[in-house]
DNA sequence: GATGAATGAGGATTCATTCAT
DNA sequence: AATGAATGAATCCTCATTCAT
């Protein structure tokens, strides 16, 4: 499995630098969902971790450097764990559930990557597009191509397969948000379920 | 009418306190959209209505309640424009429509009011619900019934009401939350028919 | 008894802005005893008296001023209760007994007056004596007067007379400050038969 | 005996810091009794000393722990000076001269520690107690028995222990504080004497 | 490499005073 | 005369970042 070459010399010194910039980055993302970007202290994060406030700075040359690799690391969980969990799926109803379960269940595991998110957004207004949307269009035409697949077999309706994708996304995006904001406490899959009802059925009678 | 007896000394003009205080709040609104909450100086603010900061403090005693007065401000005028939306309308179908066309064509005329929405929480992490859905609540029975209503009448599918509403509630805020973090430029009523058109009838073919 | 021969004319003008001072001054002295020099708030000072700040600001032009107003008026009705307490006595030790309980009797009263001795002293600094000091330097020749016929009298020892009016002073003052500097409650006129006692008969066995 | 591991990096340094807070500690006092509290700048501080702002803060966390701080040094100097002067005596009379001595040749040193003292209780006019009386009621129980031996000795006068005790705490106090707040300038060991002398013997002849 | 001491730019808030009404 | 709206000077405190040890 660790089919990396060990190559002689100091190759503990790589790991060692991974091991602690993922400790890191893990505090400070607990760190910033409680406090806030701005509120957030650089020595307190030090402390909490018992080191000194400049290792942290050794590891990630500035706050907002750290803010971001904690989001990119937010995210790339989440999209690994959507990812995995229709690998096996070919069935696009099926596989459009178990993408729902998965990103409801981990943002129910991981509150605080959905605090990142706002965060990033609040503090950081003039950037062109927030992080999860970047490596959300890496994934945009794959998407597209699935849903015109579903189209063609019949499976969905003939929609614009672009708009049907955002509808999805905006509304999977929206109850992350609204379970926060509005500190809502209903079941993760019982949402998914909920969601994915009206998603596949609309309100309408057939 | 105005029998008041005037008392000596210059009078308290209600008037100019209201005004003041809407024209403080728009500008208000303008540099938090912009700014954020931390970055916004109150000191810009008071140069850009060309008042001393003083004044800005005579009105709202601090920035966090002026804050919160701008917030407050944007989401009665979202409430009161999807209210007069449906106004005139019983049909269930067409007062949905009404309502989610109101709703987003706000956002698109109003988009600050979506950064105070985000910055809110960013920044007021530790209150019980964001405003937004402490306004949401005085509607739920309202909307529950209504709901209930067009389920009975046969024009929707018998559904846990609730749930139904927190699935369209939580797409059209994840619509325009969406449009902001993705800096998504799609006109608003293509989005409502997008939106209405999935909610009403689903994915799947009849 | 009201024996100030009235003129025609408008006599009633000046007894108003006596009385409009007084009653700021009064109001003054509480809010400065409350809140300290510079936490005392003009505004509030107006708003507890139903008047504009404005007004406040026709009878006393700054508020320093107005400070001082109020120490000078506290320290004069010490002054005269003082002077009240001896008038028809000549006997040294009696008049020394009376003064003594009319000062603590007073400030008992009006314990806000000390306050504003305190506050006198911390607020302005460079001033070369307190107000309550140049009030007590224009009874200076009278009470060394007073002590040294006592002396010649044989009813007190032979001793510097300024010397004897500093220490008795000294020991009032302690007094005062030390209550409210130490929240002490003891009865005032326990207090002033400690003080005599002490002043009078000293620590040691005759 | 230094076993302690040396941990990685720069150790924190005890004495600096002990050594830093005197030297900051040293010159606040110097800056509120020029000043007062309100008006002492802590900028003017840290330029005086020359070091920056963030530094004082780093050793005090706010201006008024600052504060509390030196007004604890003040008196904690002038606690261990009294103390030190009558050590090495049990006459009571003795003992009673020495520290009437040394509290008076303290102050007279320590002109700042008295502009604590005013400053203290003019700014902090809700605490319970000033800190000076904190301190002395520690050493309450032990003066009393003092007193109290005295008595049974025959050397003072029978009285009740407390009242006696007031009396002579509240006379030096006061003549601290008229020594300031009337700019009055007598060599502090010939005040020592005329107190001594009146305490002792007072007013009558024997 | 790690640490923590030092820094100072940045921003909210208070309140005496002025002056138009 | 009386009022209260407007002003801005004055100051505390936070915290990212640097760098000597």
């Amino acid at each position: 499995m660790n089919s990396k070459k060990r190559r002689p010399g100091r190759p503990r010194d790589e790991e060692l630098v991974t091991r602690r910039k993922e400790e890191i980055l893990a505090e400070a993302t607990r760190l910033f969902a409680e406090f806030g970007y701005r509120q957030a202290d650089v020595q307190v994060l030090a402390d909490r971790l018992g080191i000194g406030k400049g290792t942290v700075y050794r590891y990630f040359p500035t706050k907002e450097n750290l803010f971001f690799a904690a989001v990119d690391a937010g995210i790339r969980a989440l999209v690994d764990r959507v990812s995995a969990s229709s690998k096996d799926t070919t069935d696009p109803v099926h596989r459009l559930r178990k993408n729902i379960h998965a990103y409801l269940s981990f943002f129910d595991e991981q509150p605080d990557v959905v605090e990142l998110l706002i965060i990033e957004r609040a503090e950081f207004r003039d950037r062109e597009k927030a992080t999860y949307f970047l490596y959300k269009d890496r994934y945009r035409d794959e998407r597209i191509n699935q849903l015109m697949d579903a189209m063609q077999q019949g499976v969905f309706r003939q929609m614009p397969p672009e708009r049907v994708m955002n509808v999805i996304g905006d509304c999977l995006y929206g109850v992350i948000f609204t379970n926060h904001f509005a500190n809502r406490k209903i079941p993760f899959d019982e949402q998914a379920e909920d969601v994915i009802d009206i998603i596949l059925h609309g309100l309408l009678p057939n």
